[in-house]
DNA sequence: CGCTAATCTAGAACAAGTTTCAGACTTGAT
DNA sequence: ATCAAGTCTGAAACTTGTTCTAGATTAGCG
């Protein structure tokens, strides 16, 4: 399966300027919404209004509330990766800048705890329509995580854990956000999945 | 903390023979709308419709659609602990035994695959409002688990594990029920999660 | 039994996600 | 410049979760 290919849909239609600002806009308004009352205050008669924008147009670019909070969470994907590309984390093992990658991530979220729950919930909560769109978010994951590790080509054991950890990263996400962990749990329990990195492959630590 | 107390509300107040049917005419129809469409198909009216109840009874029951999915999911969780119990796994290392519990559950949901997407979105999708229910079901989770692990009084150590488990289970479950990872992957991602349990403590293998 | 409070019912009403449609506007090609 | 195809708009309609109300029923109690 090719790189880049995968990533986007059969074949996307370039779009224009005006296009392209829309888009903007939109995203630009829901993150302004999640922002303020998570999941629920992203309505979608208020984004297309808030966007300048028809409501059947809202539709057109993402075709559902889902789609939309999903590609919202690309966006603040992408702005993370860069973030971290610029101070990585400075651990001596793997296990280490995996955990202080992720604890960063945590920390962002935190200041921007109804967005967090905005985009975690959409994500979980997508069903096969929007599989493409939260596959892409989880390459994006697994690429930081990867990067987090050194590592470039990872044996199929490796990817195994890597995918481990996105679940707990996840799960302890909604878990926090629910109310139902504390931040404190939530570190613990993302070290205790970081030390399957070094258990697999103790020679990363170094590197 | 109390163990029993901390699962009922202030003071549930004890309900009469007619209500019980009620609530298990409730249950009972939600599961099996669930085992049709999944989350979607579980309308509220139809629901009412089919236990013969009124909506506004429906709804003095179970609050919301999501507190319905998750009770639903706790009955279901009570039968598969029975089950269990009956026939404990068998593996040698207690790593070996929760995997191999594990897949046991999830064969069990890959038979109603469109009940364990109605169950599971609604436990992630669930926010604060439905906490102490979700809690219940991730508690009964831990005791199936420690059961599996022959565990009485785990270390905090071990709770960690126990949650990072839970969390790679639940996150797992949806990647799979969402068409974006295989049933192999499941397996290898539920086995490499285990792995943490002999890390943790190696004696607790045989016992 | 007869009363009172709580519960249940049928149905309307409301909220927010999604769909639809007729008409105005853009875009790209000729 | 002009036409056809595609896109955008505004507004209404539809769906399903949720709330509300008025009246009927039931449960518990003196």
């Amino acid at each position: 399966m090719p790189a880049e290919a995968s990533t986007s849909r059969p074949a996307a239609p370039p779009l224009t300027e005006r296009q392209e600002a829309r888009r903007r806009r939109i995203l630009h308004a829901s993150a302004r919404l999640a922002g303020r009352g998570g999941f629920d205050a992203v309505q979608m008669r208020e984004v297309a209004e808030s966007s300048q924008v028809a409501l059947g147009t809202l539709y057109r670019y993402f075709p559902s509330k889902v789609h939309l909070l999903v590609a919202t969470m690309q966006d603040q994907l992408e702005h993370m990766h860069g973030t971290l590309r610029k101070r990585p984390p400075a651990g001596a093992t793997a296990a280490e800048r995996v955990a202080e990658t992720l604890m960063r991530a945590f920390r962002a979220l935190q200041r921007e705890p109804h967005l967090a729950d905005a985009m975690v919930r959409a994500l979980t909560f997508a069903d096969r329509s929007v599989s493409p769109e939260v596959d892409q978010v989880s390459r994006q994951t697994t690429a930081i995580i990867l990067d987090a590790m050194g590592l470039a080509d990872p044996t199929p054991e490796q990817l195994s854990v890597v995918r481990v950890i996105e679940h707990t990263w996840h799960s302890a996400l909604i878990t926090w956000l629910s109310g139902r962990a504390s931040i404190a749990q939530v570190r613990v329990d993302i070290e205790t999945v970081c030390r399957l990195i070094d258990l697999t492959d103790p020679a990363t630590a170094r590197s």
